[in-house]
DNA sequence: CGTCTTTGACCCGCGC
DNA sequence: GCGCGGGTCAAAGACG
């Protein structure tokens, strides 16, 4: 498990300005680490949310699908083109997961009916835990620009899987938080087109804080902090709430301390999630749009 | 010895 | 119904 911790950010590119008026979602800015040699060097290219709905499998197409227009093809096409865009974002996915739980609570004795079968059917099989179809949780993907696939996001995860991806040379590696209770997965997989690209895609959210991040720090500072860095305060974005709550949840906790100078957007989202009220009452703002998104981006007029 | 990775087999959903 | 591909399981091995 390498150490990967972005240092700084040198520089916020501006966005395609046919990105800037058709998706709000994506951010591109770039990280590097002091040491490109250690693995450092990362540049986030892009954030994604699917929703909590069930999902297809390919939710973050290889670029080798689209045509090469852009200085980001895979990026600006995946992202216009995606129906997350489209769907109705889920502004309360808590309804979701708890519709789910009901219609689990009802499914409940198909199921144990069904397993039983199936173990009477497949008694030399290996026993399924559970025969329920699959509830998917929120997920989450981004692009970023790195030499490892295996970014360090400050929670412990365990491999327990690696699949050949068609059509491309690298393989898809699927962890799972080590956290008993926490059903957090990953997907972790290369660009085909431009292999410098690791697609990272989150599912579910952490039920725990992260084990590897020490948070000394966080005692001392007061609530609502994380407006104090001056960004433009801008109507409420509730659709992209649970977005914002993935980001801050699975990706941001460790790759940007909260020690340090927030003079990085990164480390100051950390420091917002620390400091503020968890949930989603705490992102009536652009919350995590405004702080990767330069804020010329997020005057809607 | 505990933890993590590897890897082949299996399960499942979906398209044809 | 069948085949394909994605996702998961779990035994075995590696490693510190």
């Amino acid at each position: 498990m390498e150490s990967k911790e972005a240092k700084d950010i040198v520089g916020a590119s501006s966005f395609p300005d046919h990105l800037s008026s058709s998706f709000p979602l994506q951010g591109i800015f770039d990280f590097y680490e002091g040491d490109k040699n250690s693995l450092g060097f990362m540049e986030l290219l892009g954030i994604q949310d699917f929703g909590s709905s069930s999902f297809d499998t390919d939710t973050v197409p290889l670029p080798s699908t689209v045509p090469s227009s852009s200085p980001n093809p895979t990026l600006v096409n995946k992202m216009e083109s995606s129906d997350l865009l489209n769907q109705p974002a889920t502004p309360n996915s808590s309804s979701i997961s708890s519709a789910s739980s009901e219609a689990a609570n009802d499914e409940q004795l198909k199921v144990e009916e069904q397993e039983e079968d199936q173990q009477k059917s497949k008694k030399l099989l290996k026993p399924k835990k559970t025969n329920q179809k699959r509830q998917r949780e929120p997920r989450f993907a981004f692009m970023t620009k790195s030499e490892v696939d295996h970014l360090e996001d400050g929670y412990r995860w365990r491999k327990y899987g690696q699949k050949a991806v068609k059509d491309s040379p690298f393989p898809r590696s699927y962890y799972r938080c080590t956290s008993a209770s926490c059903n957090v997965k990953k997907r972790v997989e290369r660009s085909f087109s431009d292999p410098s690209i690791v697609v990272t895609t989150y599912e579910g959210q952490h039920t725990h804080p992260s084990p590897l991040l020490p948070r000394p720090s966080l005692a001392g500072v007061p609530p609502g902090n994380g407006t104090t860095f001056g960004m433009p305060m801008q109507g409420a974005l509730s659709n992209y709430q649970h977005l914002q709550q993935s980001f801050l949840n699975n990706f941001l906790p460790m790759n940007f301390g909260c020690n340090g100078p927030s003079t990085n957007a990164a480390a100051f989202l950390h420091d917002r999630r620390l400091c503020g009220a968890p949930g989603p009452s705490l992102l009536k703002d652009h919350g995590l749009l405004q702080d990767i998104l330069p804020s010329h981006m997020l005057k809607e007029d």
